[in-house]
DNA sequence: TTGCTAGTTTATAATGGTTCTAAATAAGTG
DNA sequence: CACTTATTTAGAACCATTATAAACTAGCAA
């Protein structure tokens, strides 16, 4: 199992479920966006035993708090999560409700010009809506 | 009443209700951002009258279609709101829960490269996340 | 002025995503 | 195994938001 070291490495135990999720999530092709819901439905339908949905948020915000999964700033009822941590930016297609990565060329290096005294910048998120 | 005739040429009929929050909203130096809960708190300062909070969801709702006022997509258990209608980005302080207008200019020109099929962009929003 | 009608306000209930609780279970350690 | 601490779980609680449906009001025309 791939994924024992790299959770006991990170202070989190090892338990069946955090391996089925983490299989889900990472034993993928590519990055997706998800919500809660979303995922507990993938869940489902791909492994047989039951994953209570306390415990699918429970380890969402865990991988969260690790690095391993990032929150993405949008306006729903739900909240969006990506699997892709790197540093992007992202079409919202309003109509579809999905998610699009954005290719750092995409939109080019963004410099802020203003600082806030005493702060520093910890992330910069682009969103594009898209109407049809 | 200088919100009367804006809301009649919006097909929105000037109540008294509309007419105050319009007072709280625009009637000031300058633009600010708020959550539902923090005008419900400046209306309940600014007025004699009780204004349900039901009529303030459908006002910032009703404003919003309109276009006088804007919803700023970030992650908060609350919908933020902005007064300030032009385009703009956003600096968000974590630790305050603050959000800070940015001038195009502190951000410079955004140039989204890709074009996705059929449909075109909406909006451009930026969101700096500030840590200590 | 007086009705009429569609729009609006309101108290209150319902909704639904998320978090909390506390008891049962499992992992790590020696 | 014995013990401690972390984790899982069902269900309750929370709470921002939306829906409901009855009372009220603005606009308009007779
Ligand atoms: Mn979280
Ligand atoms: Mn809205
Ligand atoms: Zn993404
Ligand atoms: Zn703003």
């Amino acid at each position: 199992m791939k994924y024992i070291e790299k959770l006991r490495n990170s202070g989190l135990r090892p338990t069946k479920q955090r391996l089925q999720i983490c299989e889900v999530l990472f034993d993928t092709e590519s990055t997706f966006h998800f919500t809660i819901n979303q995922l507990e439905q993938r869940i489902k339908s791909k492994i047989d035993n039951k994953i209570s949905l306390a415990t699918i948020y429970n380890t969402v915000h865990a991988f969260e708090k690790k690095g391993y999964l990032k929150q993405i700033p949008i306006n729903s009822n739900q909240t969006y999560f990506d699997t892709n941590v790197t540093d992007h930016h992202h079409f919202y297609d309003l109509k579809n409700e999905k998610l699009i990565d954005l290719e750092n060329s995409d939109v080019g290096p963004i410099n802020i010009k203003r600082k806030i005294n005493g702060k520093k910048i910890k992330s910069i998120e682009v969103l594009v809506k898209l109407e049809d």
